[in-house]
DNA sequence: CGACTAGTTGAGGCCAGTCAATGTTGGTGG
DNA sequence: CCACCAACATTGACTGGCCTCAACTAGTCG
């Protein structure tokens, strides 16, 4: 009935021990073969515009690639924190859990995302990352990227600026929580997508749902029968085309429009 | 009849060569006496934790004290970003303006607080910074920030900390707004101005808000008469006493408790 | 095949928005 | 000092968008 957000829904005990699905994180597949100079997507990430030099240094941060299942949890709401994650392949969301059983999806992730951003005030997770389907990212340390960014201007740029670009993430969602009628929201979502598969290279047009109606639904503060409700009645307007996760933009134009209605 | 937040709701040019409020920012008081180590807010600030040493350095960053007058603007969308600013006294919001016109008030700060910080990622601002009363702000431009804090392991975790900390603030603000009660956001936006007043020495049981209710909606993803019901209604039930902008919190424990039913 | 999860669709109710009238407060100038 | 005005705030009546509850379908996996 529920879907895996809400499978684990409260009390979550801070500073786990041993996690559940540790496993996952301790698969250290290739040590040595983890390079950002050949990784398929360097430049959305951390090595972006960095000269070649600078690079090679970048490249000796990453210690780790973790392979995830989907399901698998990359860390939880108190695990400590030690790592930034680059997201190489496949996707995952973040819950945010309050202690009242509160919770929310987050944020959507994709290849090139970097992860855990949240940590570093309290050395301490804030929410949890779970992989929507089989996943593979980089595991940053989180030391070894301050004693980098001390070295080198442009890679230290580069991590103020992911912050930023999170910090400018999070407003946007902000102002759709905070504005924004369902419709609206949905349209927004479906744009947003849209526009981040195109910067990845892939369709910007039609594109596969990684999430449930009911995760949808918690992102953009709604309930799994009104984003089923409007999926259908997007399609019905001739402004999408749904099918099950399947989902095509026939009018980007007409969507824009409606996320642009200010009432 | 509309506040000041919409005061200039919509096509907010890009770069603006002159703003109409420049003046202020021009104000270039007292160049010498900007000393961060004897700053009545510097521990919540930059220089939070450093020894003295790295605090000099610290001290050399700031290099302006601006005043602003309140209904002064500190910067607009589209300002070219060159410096985040520390909140030495006073308070100010920050709005969040759409293409299409919509406005939300993303942020209500005070002393201590550091502006700015999304504008990093674009080196441009993305938001309006207005003095919601007469205030004072430092101006710490962002390419000494980043100098001294590849010279200085501590200071640069300290800005990595206020950045991640925005992070976080957003985040709970996000969950207030896709999961929240009308009544319950309120009374957790009362509870956070609480928590922030004591952490700055204030009482945390009594004070002023700086905030219109058209404001306080507008943070809150509410509508003004929405916030100016619900106030009423809280005091009806004992929780709150509300006379005009004071606010006094009579049962702190039943306001926690409100905003923590998860239905 | 049955059990389970994900998704769709309908009926009805409630919370918050809208519209509107009135009250209160604070700053300004005569 | 007080009258005046504009901005801010309160309260009521009504409306509508989204939630709740519920029934049903489709696809998946042991």
């Amino acid at each position: 009935m529920e879907a895996a957000v809400a499978a684990t829904p409260i009390a979550i005990p801070l500073r786990t021990t041993i996690m559940p699905r540790a496993r996952a994180m301790l698969r250290d597949v290739s040590r040595n073969q983890v390079l950002c100079s050949i990784c398929p997507v360097r430049d959305k990430c951390l090595s972006f515009g960095l000269d070649a030099a600078t690079a090679k240094k970048v490249d000796e941060i990453v210690t780790t690639r973790i392979r995830l299942r989907k399901g698998d949890t990359l860390y939880r709401p108190g695990a400590s924190f030690t790592a930034l994650y680059a997201i190489r392949s496949g996707s995952l969301k973040t819950v945010l859990l309050a202690e009242d059983g509160r919770d929310q999806v987050a944020g959507y992730h994709m290849p090139g995302d970097l992860l855990g951003l949240d940590g570093i005030g309290n050395e301490v997770h804030e929410c949890q990352a779970i992989a929507l389907e089989d996943s593979e990212v980089c595991a940053l340390p989180f030391d070894r990227i301050e004693r980098t960014a001390r070295d080198f201007a442009a890679f230290q740029h580069n991590v103020h600026k992911a912050l930023s670009q999170e910090i400018a993430r999070q407003r946007s969602l902000m102002l759709l929580l905070g504005t924004m009628r369902a419709d609206q929201r949905l349209a927004a979502f479906l744009l947003d997508l849209s526009q981040r598969y195109q910067a990845r290279g892939y369709s910007s047009s039609e594109f596969i749902l990684r999430m449930t109606r009911e995760e949808i639904g918690s992102y953009l503060g709604l309930k799994l029968e009104t984003v089923s409700r409007l999926l259908s009645r997007l399609q019905q307007e001739g402004l999408i085309q749904v099918q099950g996760r399947v989902v095509k933009l026939l009018e980007r134009a007409a969507l824009k429009q409606l996320v642009g209605q200010s009432n």
